[in-house]
RNA sequence: GGCGCAUUCGUCUAGUGGUUAGGACAUAGCCCUCUCAAGGCUAAAACAGGGGUUCAAGUCCCCUAUGCGCUACCA
């Protein structure tokens, strides 16, 4: 038999990280099981659920990486749901209930006040034929609701908690079709998990006491019982359930910070799983065969950006500069350091490409590079820093920046159109090794050499490796802001 | 309140009766280095508490504490 997995999203809002990590362990489950993997939509709570949500779940999943083989929308079974509970209906394993809201938030009230277990009281179940064709007629409005007997003890086998029961007699007779028509939760998961023929159920542990209801239906309506696995709460660093309150708790909210796919499905994959042998880093795809449900971690997770933050380095580190390029184009036009124009501009492009290359190693997420390149994309240096303007006081450093504009333009003279020359990495290295040779009978080297440069092109004291930084520039683009250091040194300092 | 689940460094975790309790993030120091990073090395840092069982307990059992979840005509 194929195991069967279902991640079961209800579309009241994006897709949350805590959800995001249960899809994941179902799919990963899947795969590591040559398994199915179903999603299903729970949209039967009109009033919260709408197709922008599940539009936007969808998109994360996939962004994600989490393909699915099947696909269902609980709005469109609402059929099969009241065929399942007329069934019940019919066998007198579930019945009528004409209660109003009214009375049944009344009985909460009370058994809370006096202390004790809050359930129905079971009054419709006792209603005569007469009394419930009197009501019909009457089209007053009732629910259906399941009957549960008392001194039943439920036990069932959690994969990743061990054995679990719970008392019959804690549960109330609970509605199974709401007086709209539509089924409640727990039935509508029963009757689909039963009627899809899942096999394994892996979810958040805020369902594991709707679990004890769910295996009485089961039983009612003849399913097989499948297996079960609970997955412990993602908290926040305070140790509450991971909320709004915490910052981003959304996939969406994730990528638009500039978070990479495989950092977030490795890290999630992280929290409450370890594939093993010391390994951190790896891609879901990879996972293959050595998950194993029963691997899962049972106590809840905090939720560590840094960690996130890190494993986005990792994973940033591990993509080509094409790659990377072609991610930080969104964050690029968005931040207004490129316009969409741009992207068939080759210059821009290979500028934006050499800058990837050397801020590779600064990024912790893919919106940080607008912030690192911007100032590299101007002709001229629009602000000199305080560090910078020490380096320039010193007095060796006008005559290795005279140096560098030399052997700039000497270079350049080779070519018709200054634009033409490639000013590459390695010719960026000679040319500093150049201007190193020049400056040995000064004694001039180490940080008053590199110094100098730095600030003559960038007008700040630190970013990346100096040839990169001068490639990226270009040849033109440094010659100008040689210039206007130089001038600056003159009516500054 | 009732019911359920959980509890190893600050955080994520490894550990399934015998370990100097291992790794990772974060923190600190050193190395590399023109700077910022990245990388390398090192340090500090944990079995919630109490009872059992056992020759031996982080590991098994019980109690307590704490945290979390559920207790809806939400999912």
């Amino acid at each position: 038999m194929v195991p069967r997995f279902r991640f079961a999203p209800s579309p009241t809002g994006g897709l949350h990280i805590g959800t995001a990590r249960t899809a994941l362990f179902n799919w990963l489950a899947a795969r590591g099981m040559n398994g199915k993997f179903i999603l299903r939509i729970e949209d039967t709570d009109v009033k919260r659920s709408n197709r922008e949500h599940e539009k936007s779940i969808v998109n994360d999943l996939k962004w994600l990486g989490l393909g699915w083989d099947e696909f269902y929308r609980q709005s469109e079974r609402i059929k099969k749901y009241q065929e399942f509970a007329g069934r019940l209906l019919k066998e007198k394993k579930a019945y009528r209930c004409f209660c109003s809201p009214a009375r049944l938030e009344k009985l909460r009230a009370s058994q809370y006040a006096s202390g004790k277990i809050s359930k129905y009281d079971n009054r419709c179940r006792s209603l005569g034929e007469d009394e419930i064709k009197k009501n019909l007629s009457e089209g007053k409005r009732f629910t259906i609701r399941f009957k549960v007997d008392d001194d039943n003890e439920i036990i069932f086998n959690d994969l990743a908690r061990g054995k679990i029961r719970f008392k019959s007699d804690v549960i109330g007779d609970f509605i199974i079709i709401k007086s709209d028509g539509t089924p409640s939760y727990n039935f509508a998961v029963v009757v689909d998990d039963g009627d899809m023929k899942i096999t394994h159920v892996i979810r958040g542990e805020d369902h594991l006491t709707n679990t004890a209801r769910q295996v009485l239906l089961f039983k009612s309506l003849g399913f097989n019982l499948p297996y079960f696995a609970h997955l412990s709460m993602i908290l926040g660093e305070d140790g509450s359930k991971l909320s709004k309150r915490h910052g981003a708790t959304t996939i969406t909210q994730f990528r638009e910070g500039g978070y990479l796919a495989e950092a977030l499905a490795n890290y999630l994959s992280m929290l409450s799983w370890s594939p093993g042998e010391g390994r951190e880093v790896f891609g879901i795809n990879d996972v293959g065969g050595r998950f194993k449900i029963s691997d899962i971690s049972k106590s809840p997770a905090v939720f560590d950006i840094n960690k996130l933050k890190w494993f986005n380095g990792i994973h940033m580190r591990r993509k080509t500069a094409g790659e990377l390029v072609e991610l930080c184009l969104p964050f690029l036009i968005r931040e207004k350091v490129i316009s969409k124009r741009d992207i068939k501009n080759k210059a821009v492009m290979d500028k934006i490409y050499r800058g990837v290359k050397s801020f590779k190693d600064n990024l912790k997420v893919l919106s940080d590079f607008p912030g690192y390149i911007k100032d590299y994309l101007t002709e001229k240096i629009t602000k000199y820093s305080g560090e910078a303007v020490e380096i320039l006081r010193v007095g060796t450093s006008k005559i290795v920046i005279e140096n560098f504009l030399e052997e700039l333009e000497n270079e350049g003279k080779t070519f018709d159109n200054i634009k033409d020359m490639d000013l590459n990495e390695e010719k960026s290295k000679n040319l500093i090794n150049g201007i190193k040779e020049k400056s040995k009978g000064l004694k001039i080297k180490g940080k008053y050499l590199y110094m100098p440069i730095r600030v003559s092109v960038t007008g700040k004291t630190h970013g990346p490796e100096l040839p990169g930084v001068i490639s990226m520039l270009g040849a033109e683009t440094c010659i100008q802001r040689a210039r206007q250091t130089l001038e600056y040194i003159k009516r500054n300092i």
